[in-house]
RNA sequence: GCCCCAGUAGCUCAGUGGAUAGAGCGACCGCCUCCUAAGCGGUAGGCCGUAGGUCCGAUUCCUACCUGGGGCACCA
């Protein structure tokens, strides 16, 4: 029994209690139910009598009464004692704590995921880092954080599609261009150009695709600079990313929008739905009807739109493509856009509530011992994702990047991440991977295959540790619950250093394999069972994070 | 000035109102004749920024303040 069932059993306690008219309350739809730190507290414990005694009208004790005298006539609850001011502690019958290994073998690569598809449709946008250089350090975070939590959501049952929006319109590709071009003939960059070591990388690669382009008029080589430099650009940034197993399902283009008269499109909406107004010769929407702190521009005076008027445009755009839910992942330096996307949302008639979810993640900040590092992808003074990558390889670069809260800034000290390998918490988990592996290969040779789940007798798992272990794999599918409605990749990479430890202090206590001239006999069958499902559970988590589970180390 | 985030062990950080607040790293002391020691056990280390408030119960929620990071365009 898993902690979600017992939840269902006290739901349905309370509910006979009610029937039984010994309770009066409205009966909760969930209820919760903790690990308790403290063994003597039983298998799981709950505050829920603590919660209804007020709604009841009882004493907290009384109302724990009522319901551990129903608890306890449940077959796979043991005990139910009551607590303190009137906590449950429920014991669980023998063989029902085992019956997580069977379930998690027997549920294999989809134990942790949703047993059944939601109805929401979500577009989860991340990266989307200017087109006009290598993807950076500082957007490395959001990848893989991105990506985690497009797997997460997956797993939680949500359609998701991926997106990365290519700014490929604007002033920003204009003076990419330039940069590329005057690179290309051998001039100065201009001074508000790009000046990476990469921008003449691009521009040989330009000029090989196009020899005459440096005969061509100056108009002509600007826009041939700015369209084949970006282009190539765009494909490097992909190739980094898939390499760093970040997947997008969608690449959006800003000029595709601007080519499809989409902006004009999205003003005749917000018009339409009475928002815009017409000022000192710009287009404007009335954000502030909608709490931002500020009208914004859609149209300047001189007749172009403004960024603002494509993000409405490309807001436009996903919702046409049947998303139910927007997933913005930003970082800390675009907070001020949070006000002005929910205004755009409302001004098209959503609920921002609903319709929009932006995520603001804090900055990577990087320091070399001990001193700030600038970064700027103008000057070309920054670090890549394809720097990190080589100095300590995917598993452990996407690792470092997921582990912490977003609401936490993010340091990488570029003198320790270019050394540390072994202390980073990845290898923790991954040996306990590579570990199991291992035990369950010298197993093979011994003749000893994992028994059929129905075979073992998981009753036998009775040790602390085993007790320990089977309580952490019946966490799991919460932690993927949380980690999805919180957004919080993190809680999986906490969890599973927390399962990698409780493994490793099963393994130091719990003998699995015959040693000597011993036989193997149930007890091992049981123990081969709980590492099995271990392996898969380990194995499931790494995957949410897009971590490689190694079979050796 | 206004807005967002953070402040928890020496350091880096977990902890979506529950019982005695945790982990990694660092320090110190132990454990491989045996399934991978990238592991395990033990010791030391805390006014959960400060002051109020709500609650049976607050590290968690609310208010104010202090400190640090970020943001406030007819830029992109």
């Amino acid at each position: 029994m898993t902690p979600a069932d017992l939840a269902d059993a006290i739901v349905a306690a309370v509910g006979r209690a009610v029937a039984d008219g010994d309770l009066d309350v409205t009966v909760p739809t969930t209820v919760t139910v903790e690990r308790p730190k403290n063994p003597e507290h039983g298998d799981y414990a709950s505050p829920v009598a603590l919660q209804l005694a007020k709604a009841a009208r009882r004493p907290p004790r009384a109302v724990a009464e009522l319901l551990a005298a129903r608890l306890a006539a449940h077959a796979e609850i043991a005990r139910v004692d009551i607590a303190g001011p009137g906590f449950l502690n429920i014991t669980l019958a023998g063989s029902a704590l085992g019956e997580i290994a069977r379930r998690v073998l027997a549920a294999g690569a989809t134990y942790g995921h949703a047993a059944k598809p939601r109805d929401t449709r979500i577009n989860l946008e991340f990266v989307s880092a200017n087109p006009t250089g290598p993807v950076t350090l500082a957007s490395a975070r959001w990848a893989a954080v991105g990506d985690a939590l497009a797997r997460i959501l997956t797993a939680a049952g949500f359609a998701v599609g991926g997106e990365y929006y290519v700014n490929d319109a604007g002033v920003q590709v204009a003076r990419f261009g330039a940069s590329v071009l005057a690179a290309a003939a051998g001039r100065e960059i201009p001074a508000e150009g790009y000046h990476g070591a990469y921008v003449a990388e691009i521009a040989a690669a330009v000029q090989a695709a196009r020899p005459d382009l440096l005969d061509l008029p100056e108009n002509e080589a600007l826009a041939i600079a700015s369209s084949e430099g970006l282009s190539l650009m765009l494909t490097e940034i992909r190739s980094t990313l898939e390499g760093f197993g970040v997947h997008f399902d969608t690449w959006a283009s800003e000029k595709a929008l601007h080519d499809a008269g989409a902006l004009a499109a999205a003003v005749d909406d917000l018009r339409a739905q009475g928002h815009v107004f017409d000022a000192d010769g710009a287009v404007w929407l009335r954000t502030t009807d909608f709490g931002d702190d500020k009208d914004r521009a859609l149209v300047k005076s001189d007749g172009a739109p403004t960024y603002f008027c494509a993000d409405a445009a490309y807001y436009r755009d996903k919702r046409g493509r049947g998303f139910d839910q927007l997933i913005y992942l930003l970082g800390a330096d675009h907070h001020g856009y949070v006000a002005r996307l929910k205004a755009i949302a409302a001004c098209f008639g959503d609920d921002p509530a609903t319709h929009l979810d932006v995520i603001i993640g804090q900055l990577v900040t990087l320091t070399r011992g001990g001193e700030a590092v600038k970064m700027s992808k103008r000057a070309g003074t920054f670090l890549t994702l394809l720097d990190l990558v080589d100095a300590v390889g995917v598993d452990a670069a996407r690792y470092s990047l997921v582990r912490s809260s977003l609401d936490s800034p993010l340091d990488l000290d570029l003198d320790l991440v270019t050394r540390q390998t072994s202390d980073n918490p990845v290898f923790y988990v991954q040996y306990a991977h590579a570990r199991i592996s291992s035990l369950l290969r010298n197993a093979e040779s011994l003749g000893l295959a994992v028994a059929e789940p129905q075979a073992a007798d998981v009753a036998l798992l009775t040790h602390p540790r085993e007790v320990d272990l089977l309580r952490a794999l019946g966490e799991f599918p919460r932690v993927v619950e949380t980690a999805a409605t919180l957004r919080g990749p993190h809680r999986v990479a906490r969890y599973l250093e927390e399962l990698a430890g409780v493994y490793h202090r099963f393994y130091d206590a719990c003998r699995v394999l015959p040693q000597g001239d011993e036989q193997a006999g149930p007890l091992t069958d049981a123990r081969l069972l709980l590492v099995a499902a271990t392996r898969v559970v380990l194995a499931n988590g790494l995957g949410l994070l897009g971590v490689s589970a190694p079979e050796r180390m």
